[in-house]
Parts: C-alpha cells; sequence; structure tokens
DNA sequence: AATAATAGTGTCGGCATAACACTAATGCAA
DNA sequence: TTGCATTAGTGTTATGCCGACACTATTATT
C-alpha cells in the first residue's frame, strides 16, 4: 500500500449527472455548466468538483447536486462509472466517478455555481459539443438509464407526486426514443405492483379525465397480488 | 475544478477480485493476499496498488492481475465499482475502484507479491475476515457476478478450451447455488448461440463419454439461428 | 347533436420457461 | 455375457409474458 515517492497522486473528482424532463414531457434534459476557465473554456461540461475531507462520494454527488439547482427532492442517484484514462484531462491524472441524478420536473432551476460561468438545461438529444471526455459519460448514462427503465421503476421519479398513465408512457417514450403500445404499457407497468390509483382525476384539456396514480413505496406486495388486487378494484 | 489548499488529496487505488474455480468444479475461489503491514496487519485483503502515471484504470487491474498470479489468459474483467467512504482505512482517505476477473480453472498458481507476506485462494462461500471494507467488496462482486450469468455468457470463460455442458451446468450451480434442471439448462444455455460442439468427447469416469463444446467468440449468429443449426446438426 | 381529442379496455398467438422421466453409452464385476 | 452403476443426452406439456391489434367512454365546444 505504500506508495512510490516522486509520483503526484491523481487528483479524484465526483461529477453529477443531474437528468430532468421538460415542462410537457417532451425532452430529457441534462444540466450543464459552461467551464470558465482553460482548458476547454466555453466548452459546456457535467458539473463535478472534489471530494470533501469527510463525505463519502455519494454525499459529494448530493453536494454537487444541491449547489447546482435548488432541487428539493431527489428521486434517484446512483453511482455510474469511474472514468481515469490517462490523457482524459490535459492538466494532469484527473480520476472522475460519475454519478447519475434524476430530479422531478417540478420547477427545478439551476443557478450558477461558484466557479461555473453558467448553467442551464440541455436536451439529451441535442448536445453541445462538450468539455473533456464529458460526451462519452452522458453516452454511457442515457445507456445505463435505458437499461435500468425495462426493469426497475426508476423512470417513475421523473414525474411528481401524482402522474396520469399517459404522462408516464410519455416518459418511457421520450426516454427510450420509440413508441410503445399503450394498452401492453399499462399492463406492463401495473403488472409491477408499484403503483396506486390515487382516487383523483385531472384534466388536461377539453377531453376524457385521466385518472391519476401515485408511485407507492411499500414493496409489501408481489405483482400478482398487486395485479389481483387491481382487478378487483377495477371490477367493483 | 481549482482543488483547495490545506486538504490532501485522497490516494486512489485498483483492487482486483481474481476469481477462479477449484479443481473438479467444486469451489469458486478468490485470490487473497495476508497483510504484512498495520492497519490490520495479518488479515486477508484483496489483491490491489496504486494507478501507475501513464496507465488507464483497467490496466492497472491487468497489472495487478499480472503480479499476483501468472495467469496466462484472462477470461473477463470488468469494472465493478468505486469505493470512497471516509473511515475505510484508518490511515486516511482512500478511494478504491474495483474490478473483478475471472481466470480459467487451468492451474493459475498464486505467487507472493512484492508487499504481500503471502497470497492463497479462499472459497468464496467461506471467506476469513477480511481488512478493510474488503468483505463488502466481495459481496459486491458475487452479487454482480451472478446477475450477469443469468444472461450473458460471462460465466464461459471459468472453463478451459474445451468443456462439457454437465461441467458448464455444475458451474452454474456452483456459483447460483441452485440446482438447475438439465434439460432446461442446456436447452437455454444452447439457445445462446455462442456454443459449438467440437466433435470431440471426453470420458471423466466409467461411464458414458460427453461431448466437447467451445465458445464461440464470433457473435455472428441470433440464438433462433444457432438454435436451427443445432438442431440440424443433431438429426443428422 | 355532432365533433374533436384523449382515456381506457380485452383477446389471441407466439415464445420463453419450468416441471417432469426415460434411454444411451461406457467399464467393471460377477 | 450379463447385469450393474454411473453419467450423458433427449421431448412434451402447461403456464406466463409479451406483442399486435380496434373500439368505446368521457369531456367541452360548436
Amino acid at each position: 500500500m505504500a506508495r512510490k515517492l516522486g509520483t503526484p497522486p491523481p487528483a479524484v473528482t465526483v461529477d453529477t449527472i443531474i437528468l430532468t424532463v421538460g415542462a410537457g414531457l417532451t425532452d430529457l434534459r441534462v444540466l450543464l455548466v459552461r467551464r470558465g476557465r482553460a482548458p476547454f473554456a466555453g466548452r459546456w461540461a457535467i458539473p463535478g468538483g472534489f471530494v470533501e475531507p469527510g463525505e463519502s462520494l455519494e454525499q459529494a454527488a448530493r453536494r454537487e447536486l444541491a449547489e447546482e439547482t435548488a432541487v428539493t427532492d431527489l428521486a434517484y442517484l446512483e453511482q455510474l462509472y469511474t472514468f481515469g484514462d490517462p490523457g482524459r484531462d490535459p492538466r494532469g491524472r484527473v480520476i472522475t466517478v460519475a454519478y447519475y441524478a434524476l430530479v422531478p420536473a417540478a420547477g427545478i432551476e439551476p443557478h450558477a455555481g461558484d466557479d461555473a460561468a453558467d448553467a442551464r438545461w440541455f436536451s439529451m438529444f441535442d448536445l453541445p459539443r462538450l468539455a473533456f471526455d464529458h460526451g462519452r459519460i452522458l453516452d454511457y448514462a442515457l445507456a445505463r438509464l435505458r437499461a435500468k427503465m425495462e426493469y426497475t421503476t426508476v423512470g417513475f421519479g421523473l414525474l411528481g407526486e401524482e402522474f396520469t398513465l399517459s404522462e408516464l408512457q410519455s416518459l418511457y417514450e421520450l426516454i427510450l426514443r420509440r413508441r410503445l403500445d399503450k394498452r401492453n404499457f399499462r399492463r406492463r407497468i401495473l403488472a409491477m405492483g408499484r403503483l396506486e390509483p390515487t382516487g383523483r382525476s385531472r384534466m388536461n384539456g377539453v377531453h376524457r379525465p385521466a385518472g391519476l396514480y401515485r408511485f407507492a413505496r411499500e414493496k409489501g406486495s408481489t405483482p400478482k397480488a398487486a395485479r389481483k388486487r387491481h382487478e378487483a378494484t377495477r371490477r367493483k
């Protein structure tokens, strides 16, 4: 474990990819900061910073998140991957532990951090040229998110407290970039047993109102039991 | 990106979990080194070391592997997770990027590294008390390996060049720790389309000899096509 | 009353999976 | 040579999941 003398230790940063959805579920957006200094001055980058002495890597990611946005509640946070190729930062050896965070759509406004000249949302599907290897990191994050959407409930937290099944479907279609069948989607998503109807409904236009659902945090019920329950409720 | 003065940078190590199978497919084994120095002197630990200036994280993991074992061919190497809780190393802030490696069973002998008093194989299911948070890291590695065995071909490389389907099944049962149905296993595994019969067979005892298979690296064929091909071959 | 727009529902066919039992091949012993 | 012990190797059936597919329900406006 003894470190050789004469070789400077690598720097370690934690970068946090902050994702949310645009109003009207039209876009998946990522928060980027404009670099004020060389290298890559003027380019956009994933917000990040050094790990403080007393904090864990995840705490560092949360702190970044709080520094960049006035985020009230965080839907999801997960370590993505650690990038450490030599040469990814021209200044020297920098190893970056990347996290990705999902925050609900409800009016998150970015505020410029201390050392970032500017901060704003970009579409994940229309990105500017990024600093360092951050383009590759975003690709990796999107791939991970898509994979997890297929078999977990990660995506649910991107919406607010209450949402309609149509909204949830739009979200999935937006991120997966493909159309989903309405009936199959509803069947599959309800079979997960993590969604419960609030009883209330919402009208979005001059149409039939849509029932509202809530994400059920208790994981007490199996999918099968949940479906049974759902069917029973429906037939009542 | 400017680093505050006065806070020493964290140290970064790469730890490599080296897994193999015991002779006779009786055990999943991990290579551990005995620590000669405090802290945790005398305890066993995952081999690891610092990242050298010019090398990537993965190259560091490969170097570790070469230093600890006379490994000829490496079946699989993947970044596992980065552990960086403060306090995981009593000497100060150490962030560890963990990799796990799978090496074929064929007579890999550990040789004691420079700063390790001793090195030997342990059963993953009967581990000694480990240094640092290494017990937790091994748990995490086993969980990842199990998950990936379910839907990828990771495990194939743990066997030698040629192997029987019974051996492969034993390997799966060993790692997943549950019995599998022979017919279902063979159907599923062949449907992956990555296994081809070598035409040769091997006798293990006083029994019917078993056909040998080889891992087909070309990923040219779809599972369905592979199954068709298999069936056609069989019926000939 | 008709219209426009979205919400909400059921069936059927194909495919993957799990459960399940017998025959085939080999060397050895009687 | 026959039987035995042991492992290799094979097919069918029932069930559940998933994809494809079209019509009715509800609302406000005209």
